[in-house]
RNA sequence: GCUGGGGUAGGGUAGCUGGUCAUCCUUUGGGACUGUGGAUCCCAUGACCCGGGUUCAAAUCCCGGCUCCGGCCCCA
């Protein structure tokens, strides 16, 4: 038996690794354009740096380890605490707003099925230091065009996360978890008996998760000034809670509770979420308003959303993202960035691309001149774009060019004694078969179109 | 963690109601063809996922494990 590679792990031929690159360059591209400069950072860190960020829970799902010197370290499950770490070592003073991306490998210890691995590629981008619709507007519709960009289609969702919190707190803390279960798990029928159960079906929180598209930002509106006058009513423990969430376009506020509880501050500030989605229409970007959306975490600051694309089968989210306040709980001063995160692997299941390796250039020849051989491959690789093959197995001629139409040769450059004496070569086209004779000058301006 | 279906040369497969040297195609290397390729032919290399059990005899039947492809759970 030979060594297997690793469950969950993936070997990336040629053919794969070529289509790989070709895509993370075009996202790459895209990304450079919109200012977003390349960073990376290492595959290990301290465990701390996620389960401060995601809970103890997550050491699970992590590929955790004590290193010779008794360190908790742990591979790296995600990039954006990475990042964000990294940002707040040594980025803090740097000009806002800070536009990043980056590209890297992640790794979780989970059962692997279709578009999921336990060594697997996130690509992301984030921008520090703004949570105005402006920011959101950008980062959410460079999401959507780096989906685009490889030939995908995505489904974009568009949630907040004000209007649910809001209500989340006027109901009593003991009860709020299994409300949250149910809202994730779809489970609308136990979600209503709970609620009638608790006296918190005044609330509208049933119909809000039920808006979508254009007409639900309406009536959210109209349910936000609802809830602000119930939030107003004295009443029990609910009045506390919902006075330091209290809506503020000062990204500060709130920060007395997220110390106490770890959630971050949040406004319920539907205005700018109104913003966000007209902006979204001048960059043409197609968006469901979708409240639904709640993405577990409770770093995030209000807007969030996913993308979704068809075709994946059960994993279909290839994009989540949204706003969130992360470099203070990593020590750093309080500033508000909105990111995502694109997996790429799923994108790669899906993509369509059409792009192809270069043909290649086999350099042919028999062994008196074999220096000659040597020198010409030299010389063509320095000035052509193309591969350019060479024979390093000592075969014939007639081997050498069976060897150049098996790798797809489209020109071999023949070497012999008689043309070492002429000084020109002869260039032969593979798929006609006809040769013509030329100095290797005349052969790279020929092969350079 | 739960669950369904699979694992036979590098790739694709036949055999799998137990019993001759495990089938065929392809790939790879060599040759027929010692300065001209995609054809053909010949030769060579190369496999029963691992470990137990049943049996005179296991690729074949049974058990366990590993792993792959899906579906749940989870998903930072």
């Amino acid at each position: 038996m030979t060594i297997q590679r690793p469950r969950g792990t993936r070997d990336f031929l040629p053919e794969d690794s070529f289509k790989r690159g070709a895509v993370r360059k075009r996202m790459q591209d895209l990304l450079e354009r919109w200012g977003y400069l390349e960073i990376s950072t290492p595959t290990f860190e301290h465990l701390e740096l996620f389960t401060i960020k995601s809970g103890q829970s997550i050491t699970e799902e992590i590929y955790a380890f004590k290193d010779k010197g008794g360190r908790d370290l742990a591979l790296r499950p995600e990039l954006t605490a990475p990042v964000m770490r990294m940002y707040v070592n040594e980025l803090q003073m740097a000009p806002k707003p800070l536009r990043l991306h980056y590209f890297g490998n992640c790794f979780r210890y989970e059962r692997p099925q279709r578009g999921r691995f336990r060594e697997f590629w996130q690509l992301g981008a984030e921008l520090i230091g703004s949570d105005r619709p402006d920011a959101e507007a950008e980062v959410i519709a460079l999401a959507q065009k780096l989906i685009k960009s490889a030939g995908v289609n995505g489904d974009l969702h568009l949630g907040y996360l004000g209007l649910i919190r809001t209500m989340m707190r006027m109901i009593p803390a003991s009860e709020r978890p299994a409300v949250m279960k149910f809202i994730d798990k779809k489970e609308r029928a136990l979600l209503a008996e709970k609620l009638q159960e608790i006296g918190a079906d005044h609330l509208g929180l049933l119909e809000l998760i039920d808006l979508k598209g254009r007409r639900a930002l309406d009536r959210a509106m109209e349910m936000a000034e609802d809830l602000s006058k119930i939030s107003e009513e004295p009443s029990k423990d609910a009045k506390t809670e919902s006075l330091e969430a209290a809506p503020s376009g000062d990204s500060d506020s709130g920060d007395r509770a997220a110390r106490s509880d770890r959630a971050a501050p949040f406004d319920l500030d539907l205005v700018r979420f109104q913003e966000l989605v007209d902006l979204l229409d001048c960059y043409g970007v197609k968006a469901t308003v979708d409240f639904e959306i709640v993405r577990g975490l409770d770093y995030y600051t209000g807007t969030v959303f996913e993308i979704y694309a068809t075709g994946l089968g059960a994993q279909n989210q290839i994009c989540g993202g949204g706003t969130y306040q992360l470099a203070g709980l990593l020590g750093g001063q309080k500033t508000r960035s909105t990111g995502f995160g694109i997996g790429f692997d799923r994108i790669m299941e899906i993509v369509a691309l059409e792009e192809k390796p270069p043909s290649p250039v086999a350099v042919v020849f028999v062994p008196q001149v074999r220096s000659e051989a040597v020198k010409a491959a030299i010389e063509l690789r320095e000035s052509l774009p193309m591969p350019v093959a060479l024979d390093v197995m000592g075969r014939g001629l007639g081997a050498q060019l069976k060897q150049a139409s098996n790798i797809g040769a489209s020109f071999a450059v023949i070497i012999g004694p008689k043309e070492v004496e002429e000084g020109k070569f002869t260039l032969r086209d593979m798929l006609t078969g006809s040769q013509e004779s030329l100095a290797l000058k005349e052969i790279i301006e020929l092969l350079d179109e």
